[in-house]
DNA sequence: TTTGTTTGATTGATCAGTCAATCAACAGCG
DNA sequence: CGCTGTTGATTGACTGATCAATCAAACAAA
């Protein structure tokens, strides 16, 4: 064998790849480039993932992943439940550029495959669910129906991100919370 | 000539099919299933539009122009302007799931193509001068930062709608409003 | 005839996926 | 220690399919 565990660095290699390629060239992303980026041959990337939509699969289970283990990490630190929440989902690491269009094209590519829409939705579910335990936990009135004005805040900060060329974190978590706490 | 004012007639029915294919199908719709779906053969929609990228520029100015005009409509008839605002953007004629998904295709195009930022941009600034103008008259305070929190919810709602079987309007409108109002 | 409409056929390019052929490490064996 | 077969890693070349765009020709109204 080459290396010790070649499979383990090859596959991390491409979803890498695959997320910045998904960000920067969208939906038709070539097996070709998320190749080149993560450099090997296209060949290559097919012995490893069965396919593109394997690689596609991939990129956003780890994205999900990502954005889960810091607003895991967020959480145990903290007393105020609800703000780090909200900062861990605004946070720099999962607010990158490239990041963020990475979701929006999974968004899209939701409405049509399965595996897409399975996975937004276990995003869904558990940011709601933290929300409502987060707000419940502070006695908020309502928790469910202002976890759904959280959730749809966040989602919502997501999409203007995308085409504001100034975007200012904080100043988002503070409008964000200011409509729940207010 | 065929028919009086053929290519008015072509245009329009192509820019329809291109908004529930781009909808359905994502970026990678092709040429010849617009052509397909508004009755006429690829060649034709090249002779009308220039190319692909024209015809998909043609959907995205629909789609805003709709909204333009239903937003306006709306603030014409109601002493309420914000309320009209939100229930026009989530109005059942502008929260069809093809149009939502052609909203969301296009933000994503935003990130690499000049003219979907530029159309993008004008109806961001747009929607949030009209927040603004609503709330300082019905004397807001600090109506500059809840125009942005009532922008970000609403692009929000669209982002969970696209994914949400059961969508309720009703219910989004007054939880949007009572997040700045309450 | 002239002018706009419409299409079938074609072209050139791109791309996902496959395959047979190299290449490199390792293990067993003498 | 050298020899050798095995096994996974890696790639260049190829295939089949798809698609945007073009064009010349057919067609219909004025």
């Amino acid at each position: 064998m080459a290396r010790p565990d070649s499979e383990g660095i090859r596959r991390k290699a491409l979803v890498n790849a695959a997320i910045a390629q998904v960000g920067t060239s969208g939906l038709d992303v070539t097996v070709a480039a998320i190749a080149r980026q993560a450099g090997m041959s296209p060949a290559l990337a097919h012995h490893y993932f069965g396919g593109k939509a394997q690689m596609l699969e991939g990129a956003m289970r780890q994205i999900l992943a990502d954005y889960s283990s810091a607003v895991r990490e967020g959480l145990s630190g903290s007393g105020d439940r609800l703000a780090s929440i909200v900062s861990a989902s605004v946070a720099p690491e999962n607010f990158r550029p490239l990041t963020v269009a990475a979701w929006l094209v999974f968004y899209v590519e939701a409405q049509r495959s399965d595996w897409a829409r399975r996975l937004l939705r276990i995003y869904q579910l558990r940011l709601r669910s933290n929300l409502r335990h987060a707000l419940r936990s502070e006695g908020h009135p309502r928790a469910a129906e202002a976890a759904e004005t959280v959730a749809a805040l966040i989602d919502g900060t997501y999409l203007r991100a995308v085409t504001e060329p100034r975007f200012d974190g904080r100043a988002a978590v503070a409008r964000i919370l200011a409509a729940v706490r207010a």
